[in-house]
Order: structure tokens, then sequence, then C-alpha cells
DNA sequence: GTAGAACTTGACACCGGTGTCAGATTCAAG
DNA sequence: CTTGAATCTGACACCGGTGTCAAGTTCTAC
């Protein structure tokens, strides 16, 4: 598929995609012409950078934490080393106080619209 | 207390403590010669302002938020109004669907780190 | 009074993923 | 062919909370 039906099918901009590439997260062929060309498997890595970005981690990690990855995208599934295991086992602390910060927020909006809506 | 103490305490930068008055977010007192200084009240807003902000909120956003909110800050908890209402619901389901990327995020982390600690 | 820490305002820069525009090229269908 | 949609590369801008520096003022303790 093209880059488009990717955009499309992932939920993301063309833009982003490219960008992807340009940081090494994703591979593309070419056609003889210069097209990008994606298989299936681009779909969910596509989605799973997505879900990475969002939950703060910089380009970099990403890069670093995808060849680790067993998935449906047959990837070589590299060695974790140690000093990489260090840092993403900070990234997953930073991302538990995250959430439990999201909760709380989460939960101070319910209340502030329960205290609004059963105002009756 | 002086806004050194606020910063420490509250874990925040004097900058941001600044910015936040700027935004309307935090009021202070001003001594005679022009320094702010704070009453206790001030270190649990600080605090809720960082949540808030972790959480994905703007500063107009949390500006019409935090009058709202039932505090110890003896604020005059403002009607919260239907327009509001309807924003601080999408906020919230947007934080929902954050928590739930965290999560996945989370147990993708964790795999990878299970995965090359028990390599044994 | 006086020294040094703490504070003031104002300005400039950064980050990094994304939007967007421009101009050129390729693809697919008639 | 030709034509319109799709894609290509490259560049510029944005956002918005925060870091940081500068020059000046205030506070506090001796």
């Amino acid at each position: 598929m093209r880059i488009g039906e990717l955009a499309r099918r992932a939920g993301v901009s063309e833009r982003s995609l490219r960008y992807y590439e340009q940081q090494g997260l994703l591979l593309s062929e070419r056609t003889p012409g210069g097209h990008r060309s994606y298989g299936e498997w681009a779909v969910d890595r596509v989605i799973r950078i997505q879900a990475l970005y969002a939950a703060g981690l910089g380009s970099k990690k990403i890069a670093l934490l995808l060849p680790c990855m067993r998935d449906a995208d047959g990837g070589p599934t590299e060695r974790t080393t140690g000093e990489l295991v260090e840092e993403l086992t900070a990234e997953r602390d930073r991302i538990d106080r995250m959430i439990l910060d999201l909760v709380r927020s989460r939960d101070v909006l319910d209340e502030v619209i329960d205290a609004a809506t059963a105002k009756a």
C-alpha cells in the first residue's frame, strides 16, 4: 500500500509518516519512480509508534526500542542491551507516575463535572 | 512564604510560578517592596496546576477549571457553566484515552524489559 | 549601613512533532 | 498521449511551558 492509504488506516498524517521514516522508525520500499510502498505490517507499527510518542518517548528512544519488540512485522528482535534496559525501566517508571497523575486529574475533572451536573 | 520557598515545596521553578501568575492561575500578595507572598494554600494549588498541565490541559482551560474546584484554598467555587462542562467532559474523555494508551505502552515496555531480564 | 542573598521585570531561545505551502515528479486511467 | 490525483523533497512556522541571562531593586542579618 502507499502512503496515503497507510496514513488513513493508521490515523496519522502523511507528514508524520515521512517524519517517522526520517527518524529511522519506519522503513519503506520504493517504487521505481521513488514512491513509498508499505506492507500490511506497517499499520500496526505506525499505531505502536503513535502510542509511544503519546507516552512521551522521543524519537531516539523509540528507535532503540522498536527493534527489541517481538512483533508481527517480523523484525529481527534484537538483543536488548543492559544500558537500554535501564533507560526503558526509567521510562516505564516515568509512565507509571504519569498514569497516576492522569488518573488524579481525571478524577478531579469528574468531580467538577458531577458537581455541575447533579446540581439539580 | 515567598516564591523561593513555594518553588521548593511545590517542586517547580520560580519561572513557572511567575508564569502561572501571568496566566491568571495563581494569585499572590505583594510586600511593600513588590515581592510576592503566598499563603499555605498555594502549595496545593501549584501541585494541582502541575497535574493539570501534565494531563495536557492548556493554561486557558486550567484557568476556567480552577475556580470551579472546591478546595482548601477557600476559593469561591464558581458555578460551572454548561459550555464548560462540555469542554471538561471532552478533556476527561481525552485523558481516559491517554491513560489507556499509556497503560498499553507501559505494558509493551514491561514486556521488553522482562524478556531482556529473564533471558538467563 | 552594608554586604550578599533573594527577588523583580523583560527578553530571547529551545524543543520536537506536526501543519502547510511550493514546485517538481510519478502513477493510473481514459 | 494526456490529464488529474497522488506522491516526492525541502523549507518555514507554530505552539507553549520552561530555561536562562541581564540589570536593577528589596530584603535580612550583622
